[in-house]
DNA sequence: AAACGGATTGGCT
DNA sequence: GCCAATCCGTTTC
């Protein structure tokens, strides 16, 4: 079932981020379905994390969806070439937000395989944050969205991992944020394939 | 107004 | 393993 609203504005990210992993990320294009169950996500914890766009209450145009309640998406272009996808939670005014980093191909395998030119047993076909919103064909249209709307949302489908087959690391490519950058707030489903290197614990 | 660098990926060495 | 690709928010002049 599609996840609702209460769910997203749950105030504690590092619950979401893991509590996350085995939902599915869903999108429909121009009718065309295609799911992914969740495998690797990090948490950016609003105004105190040096690592989020949103340290310090910081609000830009690019980042202002970041402030709205919980349950909308944020998608930003990274590096000039990558859209990044974010579930934002909490509540208005609490900027969290999860990057989902990794999914397991699930729901139209062959539309995945088409826009990413490989086939879904290759883990590179859906590992990467840029890699994710490639194979289900996201783009900065769907910035802002309504994770209840029918474009793009998670759904839970009862996959479910135990506590001791979740990994908790350091995030990935946040050097910058000094003392923030050593936080555990990197969740993965140890041994899945599709999850972005490193993927040792 | 201009320069800098990033929540990355894929291709070449 | 190294490096180019490529756009925009932020910093600095």
């Amino acid at each position: 079932m599609k996840l609702d609203s209460i769910y997203y504005s749950n105030r504690d990210v590092l619950f979401l981020a893991r509590d996350l992993l085995g939902k599915v990320l869903v999108t429909q294009i121009n009718g065309v379905i295609t799911s992914g169950i969740i495998t690797e996500t990090e948490a950016y914890g609003g105004v105190g994390d040096k690592a989020s766009h949103a340290y310090g209450g910081r609000r830009t145009q690019r980042t202002s969806v970041m402030y709205a309640p919980g349950g909308v998406s944020y998608v930003y272009l990274c590096y000039g070439i990558h859209y990044l996808f974010n579930v934002v939670s909490s509540v208005r005014d609490e900027p969290h937000a999860v990057l989902v980093r990794a999914v397991e191909p699930l729901a139209g395998k062959q539309f995945i395989a088409q826009r990413r030119n490989r086939g879904t047993d290759n883990a590179s076909v859906s590992t990467g944050p840029g890699s994710v919103t490639k194979a289900l064909g996201i783009d900065l249209g769907f910035n802002g969205k309504d994770l209840t709307g029918n474009q793009v949302w998670i759904e839970d489908q009862g996959f479910r991992y135990k506590d001791a087959d979740i990994a908790a690391v350091p995030r990935i490519g946040v050097a910058y944020a000094a003392e923030h950058a050593l936080l555990p707030w990197r969740f993965f489903v140890k041994g899945n394939k599709y999850v972005s290197k490193p993927n040792k614990v």
